[in-house]
Formats: structure tokens, sequence, C-alpha cells
DNA sequence: CACAACAGCCAAATCGTTTTGGCAAATAAG
DNA sequence: CTTATTTGCCAAAACGATTTGGCTGTTGTG
């Protein structure tokens, strides 16, 4: 039961190789082959099944209709929501996704890329590590076809898909500042990345724009593989602060966990001792009590945009960059000064 | 900056073609190539950074390094964990996965299986649907390596890798009768899944063994595809029943966390009013309130023993089928009768 | 009726590998 | 000094498609 050849279908009907292969790709009328001719390849190939040779075709056109996903981690829910969008809307148009995850390793992102390369990718959607400005610049001076998602260089020009992130901390502070917080501690990863570095602008920029004085000390920057761990230490440093804070702004959903629990263990009551507002969210925030009023951002959208933007560069639609920023949604619940 | 081919290496170096090609595939010595030769060759070669064409060698061998992994859901946490650790084992190895969602459409399982094999991986990772007998059939007749997992064919003999999902729930119903609760709903999918079937098989048996009368008022069996509207008759017919139950046994995280939704809209307090586990958790279970007993399935074990199986068998290690049946655990929590 | 134009198809080259079946030169054996 | 063996390499075919540049035979034009 070998898989049929266009090779078979020609043999079969007596005509050549070519011109099976320019009826298969809808060429036949354009090179006159006659309507009878037709029919009776697409029908013998419809009967046989006939599925061109992927390698075959690859090999011949350079193409493959497939794009390469890059994601620091799929089983993070963020970053499987967007996968899960970008599958869908590239199978739509025809495109198959291989991904990997660089576990937010600079080293692994780039064999990563490397090796997505080498199974000829048509192009590529990242969320960077962004350890990585060489390989990016290099795919840059390549031309080649790629979409940054969620994560983006700031002084290297390329499409991307991002969030507001500094808006979004920008509004968690507002809404602590209208509940008469002022006192608001700010627990956070060490500033790596663009969007962690944003989330702090926003959080600053708010307190100013408000006139309250920014205190260093209410900031905990936590290491990304360690936060479980620190989490003990930050939480007992801003409740000794001077003065002691009235809020915390967690700005990851994952942070927010394990803050919370710190808070806990420790009988600390949310919100009545101490509010909190997520930057992120798990789906179930509503059930954890009190339940989390958080920011949240648009991933579907992310998604679909990259893919939009990514698939429309290989279609040869549009040559310029697309830079395209999402707002945050803001979800009022009882772990701020809100009753909901 | 083409890249180098196997043809530009030969002509460099003035040897030909399959010498290199042979060199490159480590069979110089099989082949009595000088170590002169072939020192030039690999040398010359990484200079250039050459590496083969995929498409070119896939043609050739008929084997494309590449796994298939189909899943209903890549947003469901539950399979994004599994899909994740599947990725990490099979980038060991060398192979590259593509996925695609099947979003329980058994038609489209159907597609992205055939889509697949034209793409020629060169095996399959499924978590089925469970309504495509016939390809699984068709895979199995065409000797074509495939594992099963989470969910399985119990009258196809094949590969799989799943969950004892009636052990899980029994040991669910035992706890909650040794809490002293004998009134115990049961809110579940419709049964099209035999794992769901045999969730219910055991919350069946484990009533039976400590002598407790199965009383069907309390099944409640929602669809996936609606279970959220559905959910607030399911509740409401519950503890409208009689006599009315004590407890609530959720077959899936989602169920729980609606149905805990919908239980605090009625003012239902839990566990004080009515006692929940949950088959199947969130991360975050821990955090609500109350924190929530669950059975956990073993999701990182369930992926590496997935690709194991495939790899073993592409790798053609061991003939025989290979039916892994692993054991949930059990955490106990606020939301039973347990006090930690 | 000669020639041009067109309809309808095909041969052969090509993409970059792998694999089979050698062949020439050097060395060893008799 | 033959003959056999080994060493070191290569030519050519093959994988399954696409593409370029034709080549026939029919119809139309002057």
């Amino acid at each position: 039961m070998k898989k049929t050849s266009i090779k078979d279908i020609a043999k079969h009907l007596n005509v050549s190789v070519p011109t099976v292969s320019l009826v298969m790709n809808g060429r036949g009328d354009e090179k006159r082959i006659s309507q009878e001719t037709q029919k009776k390849i697409l029908d013998y190939a419809k009967a046989q099944n006939y599925k061109p040779n992927v390698f075959a075709k690859g090999l011949k056109k350079g193409r493959s209709e497939m794009i390469g996903l890059i994601i620091p981690n799929i089983s993070d829910v963020f970053y499987a929501r967007i996968a899960s969008r970008i599958e869908k809307e590239a199978a739509k148009q025809g495109y198959t996704v291989i991904y990997s995850s660089s576990e937010e390793s600079g080293k692994k992102e780039r064999e990563l890329i490397r090796s997505m390369l080498d199974r000829q990718v048509e192009g590529l959607i990242i969320a960077s590590t962004q350890k990585n400005e060489v390989d990016i610049l290099e795919l840059k001076r390549m031309n080649f076809p790629f979409v940054l998602v969620d994560r983006h260089y700031p002084n290297i020009e390329t499409d991307y898909v991002i969030v507001d992130n500094k808006g979004g901390t920008d509004k968690a502070v507002s809404h602590l500042l209208s509940c008469g917080m002022t006192k608001i501690g700010f627990v956070t990863l060490t500033p790596e990345l663009d969007a962690i570095k944003n989330r702090f602008l926003g959080y600053k920029s708010a307190l100013e724009n408000h006139g309250i004085a920014f205190n260093p000390g209410y900031v905990q920057e936590l290491n990304v593989e360690n936060y479980e761990q620190e989490m003990y230490g930050a939480i007992d440093r801003l409740i000794n602060s001077e003065p002691p804070i009235d809020s915390i702004l967690f700005t990851t959903h994952f942070l927010t966990a394990f803050g919370l629990r710190e808070l806990r263990a420790r009988q600390i009551r949310v919100p009545e001792d101490v509010k909190i507002i997520s930057y992120g969210q798990y789906s179930v925030f509503d059930l954890i009590e009190p339940p989390i009023t958080a920011v949240t951002q648009p991933v579907l959208d992310m998604g679909d945009q990259a893919v939009d933007i990514l698939l429309g560069k290989l279609k040869g639609r549009s040559n310029e960059n697309s830079q395209v920023v999402l707002e945050t949604d803001f979800i009022s619940r009882k772990s701020c000064c809100d009753e909901r």
C-alpha cells in the first residue's frame, strides 16, 4: 500500500508527469491542458487519494508551509493560550506549527532558532528571552520573516505584538491610590525583560502623577528561577518596612499566587490588612478568597495578531513593520477596596 | 548567502558528493575513507556551517525526524503540561514536535491524523476524542507507530499511557465516606470518553464496597460543549434531591471551578453545607476558599512515558504493546472534612 | 496553398541528498 | 612476477515533485 506518486498517476493515465503536476497545481488552464485531460487527472488523483510528497515539494520549491513558534514555556497558561490561538489561525491558512520551549535560556533560544531554520520553517513567532539580540539582528539581516510576541527588543526595529505593560500597572496603582492606599509594595521579577521594566515604570509613573513619593524599599525583585524561595524574604521586608505597606501589586500571575500563600502563612488578612492586585491572571482568580483584582492581558488577540502579521508577510502583503501594542483590561474584585 | 550544499563542499575539496555524504553521516570509516579526507571534509563543513537539507534527506530516506501530537486543546493546563513534557523529551532525542488541537471533534481529529501523515511524521501521540475508531484501526493496520495518551480505546489493542480513573474517583468517594458523607453528588460530563465512564465506575464501586445504595438522582451529566450553562440546573437538582446531598465529587478541574461558582452564587457554604472533592486540579486550588481537596493526575509522567514508548518503537526497541496505567495522587484539603 | 499561430502535450533538467555497485591503484600473498 | 586483496574513492540512479523549453499537429490567414 505505497502512497501514489505523481508518476503513478501519469503512468496509469498515459500522460506525462509534468502534465499531472500542472493540473494538480491548478495551472492546467494557463498551460492549455484540455479540460478532458484535466478532469481525467483530477478524478484519478482524488480516487487514489493522491497527496503530494511534502519533501519533494519542499525540496523543489524551498517552501515548507510550516511556521516555528518559540516560547519560554508552553506549560504556562499564558503561553499555552497564545500557542493555541496561533496554531488555530495558522491551520486555517494552511500552515503547520512546530513549537519549542526556550525555558528562558538565551542559549536554548538560539539553538531553537537555528534548528527551526534548518527545518526550513517559512517564518517564526518568538516570545523571546530577550537575551539574544544577535540572533534577532541576524534574522533581520537575512530578511527572514518573523514576529515577536509578548516580548520585544525595544531598540531593534522589528514586527511585534506586545501589551501595554506600563499602562497596565499604571491602572493598577491608580486604582489602589483611589482606594486610599499610598504605601504600595511592588513585588516583581529582576528586570531583565522589557515587559517587567515597563511594569515598574507604570508603577512609578502612577505614583508620580498622584504626587506620591516613591519608596525604593517597597520594591522587591525576585529571581524568576527562584521566586518561590525568595518570596518569603520579600514579603517579610515589605511588612516590616517603614512605614509598613498597605497594599501590594504583584507583576505576574504566579507571583500573586505565591505571594498570597506567603501572606496566608503569616495570617495577614487580604484585603483587611493588605490589599493586593495582580498583573496577569489565572482563570480561577475569582474563586480565591478574596477574589483577586487583576489586570488582564489580551492573550487571544495577541496570538491572532501575531499570526496575521506573519502570514501577511509570507504572502507578500505589506512590507513595513507592524508594531502592535495591545491594551490591558482591569477586573476589580475583593482583594482590593472594591466590594464586588 | 545561499546555504552550502554537499555539492559545494565536494567541489571545493575536489572530492565526490557521495564521499562527503558518507563522511557527514559518520560512515567514513566503514566505507574506508582516509582519515585525512575525512578530516578535511568535516573541517570545511563546520567552517561553512553546513546543515543538510531536511527536504532532500527526507525525500531520500522517507524519515522526517518529526512526531505529531494531537490533543483536544492545548490551552487546557492539563494538556499543555503534557505537551510541554513531550516536546522536551522528544527534543532530547532529536525529534521535533508538530502539534494540533482537535477540539474534541472527531472529524477534525481525522483530518489532523491525515495531514500529519502527509507531513511524514514518523509517529503520533494522540489524546483522542475517542470518536475515531476507524482511523486508529487504520493506523494499526498500517503498522504506523503511535501512542495514545490520557484517552484510549478500550477495545482496540494499542500502546497507551493512561490514568487509573476508576481508582481516582474510588479514592475520592472512599474519603468522603470516611468523613461520614453518604449522599454524594456526582457532577460529570456525558460519558462519551472512556475516562469519564471509568470515573463513574469508581464512584459506583466505592459506594458499593461500603454498602451505600447508589442514587441515580445524584448523578448529573453535563455536556462538555455547554457545561457552563448546564451547571446551574445540575446544582439545583442536587440540592433539591431527596434526600439532599451532603457532598459533591466533580470529575474534572473545570467542572469543579464552575460548580463552586454556582454553589457560591446560592450562598451554599463549602464545606459546612456541602463538602466537595475535585478529580483533577488547577495549580492554585490551594488558594481557593476553601482550599480544594483533589485527586491529581500524574501529568508529567504521562508525557514522559508516551514519548519514551513512541521513540522506543521508532528506534526499533520493543515490538509488543506498552500499556501503562498510572496511579493518581490525593491531596486532602479543607473543602472536604479534613482540616489541613 | 504556404505559412503563422495556437492548442495540447512532453523530455529533460533540477532541487540536495543517499545508496548501490563499482573501478583503479597500492599492497600482500603465493 | 603474477594474482588476490585491500584501500580509497567515485559515477550514476534514485527519491517525487516543479519548471523550462520545446515539439507536434491542427486551425486560421492571406
